[in-house]
DNA sequence: CACTATTTGTCCGTATGTATG
DNA sequence: TCATACATACGGACAAATAGT
């Protein structure tokens, strides 16, 4: 019995490709990685032997070798001469994660639990297309914050880059980092009354994915968050990327209230 | 004045890599793509040229040629000698999203409005992994069901695979292209009470990618939908993948709702 | 019309990375 | 480990098309 085709389906046997941008080796270390992080290769698990992957997926066994030392490199697998190869990583306990419903109430828990590093500020005219959404008018700066967001083990799971307007004072790193960004808008004479969110997935870019640990390319959850006030102009513009492994969105629905 | 930096961050501009996987010339092509697509250069927009790419990312001319002649081959600009290339993309008008809140009662909306394929329906026993989030017993056959959604103009944006439990008739491909499963499993005896959803981020497969008019590896945004009887047994599991140009969940809130 | 600056197209040579057997 | 083939990335050089003076 073939260890190989319990973890892969045929069709994803079939499916490295020299045609595209990505090395076969770290395609093959992508697939191994999803299983191992995701759990369905357990801590000490036995991996493939670098013959099985070479048939099985049919590259080299060269090929293959890089894809493991790869994953060994991260600590991900221990490798030994006439052994198989097994996972040395505990997949983590406790993810993060945000209901959307009662979301604004959990914000401030969020805030206690995580940390956040602003990585700049700035007070500059936005890009034309930032500047569209937020309809200023020619001349009108706005403030440009990007953070990121870490766990309690400074684990970073998330990116953020907001755009806001109408700010006299209190944009600095101190505030942004220990308070709520909505506070501070409120003390600048501006209450958020409505706010549309937007959820779809993106590739990290080079930046991003620095940021958050992982590799260029791969996918992220991406929030858009608009904040409107009272009199429903766009305050702020929030683009939100998340780790997608360690940051999910979670949602809890009973059949009756959203049937009605 | 460069147009290079109404268009790009400094920190974009310093943000390609040479260590990771991806080849410059298809970072580069990227973050000129994201633009295009998004609609932050839209149609008839000039495009930096070779020179301001090669100095502002601080690659070689050759490699900045390559990126901007992909995006070529695929459509996305015009390129002719002694003009700037130019964008030869129409972003998409209208989009599909679904609000998370009031979301069932949307459905019936969505289903009138897209159609379904069914892929393919068996009734055998699950994987490990989905019997382990199912805990059937041993020898507990469900339904697989996957299928693909398409628009009224016929292009695909959703890819479903679900797992059901309890299903003693109307398992059809007539039926589920036609109506919407909670009714059938009502009429197998399982209300529906309570939803959990997860919404993250993944890599599209092969076969999702074939299916969604992606490339493999392209990111997804995924949707786990777990729905509970109103004993608090797992009848259904659903995994979704959406096309993230074509589709995104939309949520509108009212501070006072959720502050509260 | 010529002249020039701009911009893309093509080619060379070289060094390094990727993949195979 | 070696030899081989191809892809990636660089810098330089020149040709060809475009637009403006």
């Amino acid at each position: 019995m073939s260890v190989l085709e319990d973890i892969f389906t045929p069709a994803e046997l079939a499916s490295l490709r020299t045609e595209g941008p990505i090395p076969l080796y770290h395609q093959l270390y992508g697939l191994l990685k999803q299983r191992i992080v995701s759990g369905v290769l357990g801590a000490d698990a036995s991996l493939p032997t670098e013959a099985e992957l070479s048939s099985g997926f049919s590259i080299s066994r060269i090929t293959a070798k890089r894809g493991m030392d790869l994953l060994a490199s991260e600590g991900l697998i221990v490798r030994r001469r006439g052994r198989r190869s097994s996972v040395a990583y505990q997949p983590k306990g406790a993810e993060h994660d945000a209901p959307l419903v009662g979301m604004l109430a959990r914000l401030a828990e969020m805030s206690r639990e995580t940390k956040v590093k602003v990585l700049n500020i700035d007070h500059r005219l936005p890009p034309p297309n930032i500047a569209a959404e937020l309809v200023t008018s020619e001349h009108e700066q706005v403030h440009h914050v990007t953070r990121v967001r870490y766990d309690q083990q400074g684990i970073p799971f998330a990116y953020y880059e907001s755009w806001t307007r109408g700010i006299e004072q209190g944009f600095t790193v101190e505030a942004i980092e220990h308070r709520q960004r909505f506070d501070i808008m409120a003390e600048n004479g501006h209450r958020i009354s409505h706010i549309e969110q937007f959820l779809s997935a993106a590739s990290a870019s080079p930046l991003v994915a620095e940021l958050l640990e992982l590799h260029a390319g791969d996918p992220v959850l991406t929030l858009v968050r608009q904040s409107f006030d009272e009199d429903g102009v766009l305050i702020d513009l929030l683009h939100c990327q998340y780790h997608p492994d360690r940051f999910h969105y979670r949602m809890n629905l009973s059949a009756e209230e959203y049937l009605a």
